[in-house]
DNA sequence: TCGGAATATTGAATCGATTAATTTTCTTTC
DNA sequence: GAAAGAAAATTAATCGATTCAATATTCCGA
């Protein structure tokens, strides 16, 4: 494995010009510069990223934390991420926090030992996260869930407008039994969804009665048994607004096993949209996130508070965007049943 | 930011008794030690890595390319992957390849100047990659699919067997027109699962119909179009053998357009498995690979890879790991319709 | 108490790049 | 042709750890 030092022997100049001329920086004369390409060539020369980050105090890597690569959702970020900090020269240490704060803590500690320039971070926990964030400062946007005293850098959907045009959805359907599978609701992902449900339903002058509102974990096991309870009610929901796409997997698999039709007899309208619940039968209404660019805003983000964390400059940056997520009505949601009444 | 010096220095020691300290290397007084750990605490001092890496020549990263990080069959073996890497003390630079060669041979580079100790590569195309391995000789082990001529390490799925052991279950159940919908046929995942399929035919004494063999490319939309051939035949197939995930998705959205049951009117079995296979209805009969399995075993190959490049030792080490799939038997796999005849 | 072996500690080189400071070379002009 | 100034090239320090060789200290038996 050549160095530096063998591409300028071989090109006959001292290190610096070698590295002057790769780097393009400084000028050198056009003979040197071809002959410093042809040995670099000739020597098939790779840099050594380790050694130019020690100088150079930065590492052109960040690191992305997420709970759990398993989740479509996340997936789906993670692509919008990777290709924008490629096309920004940034690598990217991928770390599963595994839904676990304690992983998710090492893992941080970890890349900071990497020296990543920042860090991407999806929180398992309020606080975790916070703390260090505050402690060492350093360059750190959330996305998807921040908490409700969140003060840093993040870029989120517009989680409550979006339950709020969801809600809004079934109830201009004629739908008035309207019940809700909520996640966690330490975080803004599991708390706004659940406002935004609330505002729609008070707006329209319905109730929200307190059976109709089931309260899950996010996981798919937690779908089902929330359908479960919402199925077996003596005045069962005629819409049911499930707020992410593991639980929904629960609640469709409840709807099948109880064989209750959808949409004939329940409208079913789901958190996040993805290849299956487009395809599978029946195709599901959902609320779309833009995760593409939300793992490109992020990325963007922190590559501008990595500058201005090396030289400061008092920006009136925005510290929280918030993204439109849309609404694409597919066919599991209908106007509720009226054979009985 | 402290640095080991700082530690020295306050411990009053020199750094090479506080990197002795902190690596637990040599011996040192206990009276030593406990100053180097108190002063190390009080500064809280993170090793830098990057310096580390630069004097030990290996950074105990390794890389990972993979096609698609949107689909969930390789974001199920990063999970393993991240486990297993972890637990070993390594952390993971992920890279997209996109589907595209020159994207992944760009990345391949990027990750050898980023001095990574190791690749983890599921290649898109069967040479590019072959080249890059033999010519500078780096530790680099593929996974899932590997090509007809592959010669360097790699752990696969045994993706004949378990098309051969789908292909018995339909035929078990009584169906003879049995369509297939291949993926691309230059590698071996492509190439296998064909394989066996035409093996079980061949061995039950069954034909494999020209029209009902359907070439797709492994994404959702040629499932969809293989189907729709399918289904407009004069004699259509009873059962459908689908060779991924995603054209499984195309091909499920295909019979709900044309309201052909499933299993009713046809079976649909599918390689991959996920939640969204098992919770829908109808619930689909998979061949579910062995991905956390493969990760972990893919990481510790590698790892095994790595120790022996820099201390050779002449291991009868097998270089291509084969695991085994498991059939999962649901509800879109049925004795074939017999109202007609 | 002393000599020599065993054990602890340290100084300094090193990894491979970048870059400030310095020296050399080249232009230009009188 | 020489001086001044600009441009190009080089030398050497540096980033923060690890580690070898050299030195210092401790320990032990005689």
């Amino acid at each position: 494995m050549h160095t530096l030092r063998d591409v300028a022997r071989l090109a006959g100049v001292s290190v610096a010009t070698a590295s002057k001329v790769l780097n393009k920086k400084g000028s050198v004369r056009p003979k040197l510069v071809q002959r410093v390409l042809r040995a670099s060539e000739d020597l098939d020369y790779h840099p050594d990223h380790v050694a130019r980050s020690l100088k150079t105090r930065q590492t052109n890597t960040i690191g992305i934390v997420i709970p759990d690569v398993t989740n479509p959702f996340f997936t789906a970020v993670i692509r919008g991420v990777e290709s924008e900090a490629r096309l920004q020269g940034y690598s990217l240490i991928f770390c599963d926090s595994n839904e676990d704060p304690s992983l998710e803590r090492t893992n941080l500690e970890m890349l900071f030992s990497r020296r990543v320039d920042g860090v991407l971070l999806a929180p398992t926990e309020p606080n975790a996260a916070q703390d260090h964030l505050s402690r060492r400062r350093f360059p750190l946007v959330f996305f998807d869930r921040i908490s409700p005293s969140f003060s840093g850098f993040a870029v989120v959907t517009d989680n409550l407008g979006a339950a709020y045009d969801a809600t809004r959805h079934l109830i201009g359907l004629g739908h008035e039994r309207i019940a809700i599978i909520t996640g966690q609701l330490n975080l803004s992902n599991g708390l706004d969804r659940l406002e935004g449900f609330r505002k729609a339903l008070q707006q329209a002058g319905l109730p929200l009665r307190e059976e109709y509102l089931q309260r899950g974990d996010f996981q798919l096991e937690s779908g089902h048994s929330c359908a479960l309870k919402l199925l077996q009610l003596t005045v069962p929901p005629t819409a049911i607004f499930c707020c992410n796409n593991q639980m929904t997997l629960g609640l469709m698999r409840a709807l099948s096993e109880f064989g209750v039709a959808c949409p004939g007899r329940v409208s079913v309208l789901g958190f996040d949209d993805f290849d299956w619940a487009a395809n599978f039968s029946p195709r599901l209404t959902t609320v779309a996130q833009p995760t593409l660019e939300m793992g490109k805003q992020a990325v963007q983000m922190l590559l501008r508070n990595i500058k201005s964390f090396k030289e400061p400059v008092n920006s009136d940056e925005k510290k929280v965007v918030m993204l439109r997520a849309e609404l694409r009505v597919r066919d599991s949601t209908a106007a509720p049943y009226s054979g009985q009444a």
